[in-house]
DNA sequence: CGCATGACCCAGG
DNA sequence: GCCTGGGCCATGC
């Protein structure tokens, strides 16, 4: 492993983040959780690295929620509106409340072979 | 280098 | 179901 001298990981947690939100197929819906579980780290760093999400990488944050299964308002924009769109074009629904149901849109998670091969741990699926 | 801010989750009362 | 407190990483000035 000698990927990480020469390369622009300022951020190995932001990185990792990023790519496993990557990893969200269409129709399901991650926790901020449930990323910051794999990711190793606090729930919060998810928040915050997409709140850093450069302009420039079209990542599908869209597909993030928070534990409520409502969509996390942010500080500009209404952006949070597109978010439910963009759900819902996908296939998910929402109540009048605004949330969704995790017993049918949740993501169960990127698979241990994933895992392993990223580096992460496959025991969280134990 | 220190301070402030930012799209959160979990447990307890 | 709501409120409070604790935990956590990166970026900008």
């Amino acid at each position: 492993m000698t990927d990480e001298t020469t390369e622009s990981r300022k951020s190995k947690l932001h990185d990792r983040i990023y790519e496993i939100i990557d990893e969200i197929p269409a129709g399901q819906v991650a926790t901020y959780g449930q990323i910051s579980k794999i990711a190793g780290c606090g729930a919060r760093v998810v928040g915050y690295a997409l709140s850093s999400l450069p302009a420039d990488r079209p990542l599908c944050w869209h597909r993030v929620v928070n534990a409520k299964g409502e969509i996390s308002l942010r500080s500009s924009g209404d952006n949070h509106w597109k978010q439910r769109r963009m759900l819902q074009d996908e296939g998910v629904t929402f109540d009048k409340k605004g949330r969704l149901d995790f017993s049918v849109y949740r993501w169960p998670g990127p698979g241990w072979l994933w895992l392993e091969q990223h580096g992460y741990d496959p025991g969280l699926f134990e």
